[in-house]
DNA sequence: GCCTGATCTTGACCAAAATCAATAGAATTT
DNA sequence: AAATTCTATTGATTTTGGTCAAGATCAGGC
């Protein structure tokens, strides 16, 4: 159980047998069923997952009632709206299933202890945030730098399985463009080569 | 000396003058001239700087030579390429002073021996980093969900001190926009007030 | 196995932003 | 003080992506 948590964790900092244990104690396994919220706008996000298993979305819903994908998650991959975890206030954000999945949380006062008493995890977290800002800052400069094309060439190029996991609207989306457009995107760069 | 680097520091993490006075061997003061690079596209990241003085910006070129802005400083922020810095690869990106600043460096090599020796520096850099996930998660969601009338109205209000210092036409290239289309929107803004 | 709903593509049309160009006012430099 | 450069605005035109609509394919539910 927690294996795939634990094998990330490891990838980042090593952990004795014991370390492993101790830290064990403050995770909880849940399972999803596809469709089913992890969270839901106006709630307040009470723990971070990460999944050991199946596919996430996290996205928002703008004034003019439509969704926009901030975020897709994978096995091994953390998911959760860190700034509703961080501040605890309500969330803008929703999380759902895109298939069935198992998750492993940790809760904010769980998170909490582990900083107080584990530098390893604190190191670790440090870790993963900064991992996190990186991807977001690659991101941020494609959408401010490249042609519509040459972003979805690096969306390809640095996510390929999650283009085989997740419907073609849902990346328009992810990447702020209508599924016509998305579509012509790919007809363009199919026939230019 | 080092008031700006210690009052941010103490915001979040408060040290005793013991604590102030060891971080402190580790830490260079610089000046800039207005127009001086702090990084050029190629370099290797070496240090972050704090900005006690003066305001700074990054940026990178696009295939076509474009100018893009991808970040900001003013007194109190931090700046450089973390990308760089994390992976000592040449940076993509460009830092340069809007006006004669006054600096505080980090480098790598004193960043890394902090990091192993002084916990509080650990928790201090982690809270740095989540605060600046957050703000380019702002950012990014924005560029995603809102109109450009909305998303410059979200500038203003989070950066009015930008505003103030920087010409307009570089908050134009911040959000990916050309500085025709800024004023546009500026326009509209006032007329419809 | 059929039906419904979801997904993707393509076309026609429209709206919005980029580009090109001209102007004028500010700020720096000499 | 004059000259040069930087900055912002406005208009005309072009390009790009969005919206609306129709049709085709596929998957899952009954």
């Amino acid at each position: 159980m927690y294996d795939v948590f634990f094998q990330k964790f490891n990838e980042k900092i090593s952990l004795t047998e014991q370390e492993e244990n101790f830290i064990r104690q403050y995770l909880t396994p849940k399972k999803l069923r596809k469709r089913q919220y992890l969270l839901q706008e106006g709630d307040i996000c009470k723990s971070i997952a990460l999944l050991e298993k199946g596919s996430m979305r996290s996205y928002l819903v703008d004034p003019a009632g439509q969704e926009h994908i901030t975020a897709f998650a994978l096995e091994g991959w953390t998911i959760g709206d860190l700034s509703s975890f961080h501040s605890e206030l309500p969330s803008t954000q929703n999380i759902d299933a895109l298939e069935d999945c198992e998750l492993v949380l940790i809760s904010k006062s769980a998170h909490d202890e582990l900083l107080r008493t584990m530098p390893k995890y604190e190191t670790y977290f440090r870790l993963l945030i900064t991992d996190a800002y990186l991807a977001l800052q690659k991101r941020t400069l494609s959408m401010i730098s490249l042609s519509l094309d040459d972003r979805y060439k690096a969306f390809m190029e640095s996510y390929p399985n999650i283009a085989q996991r997740v419907p073609q609207h849902m990346i328009a989306s992810y990447m702020g463009l209508s599924p016509e457009t998305l579509s012509r995107i790919r007809s363009r760069i199919n026939t230019s080569k």
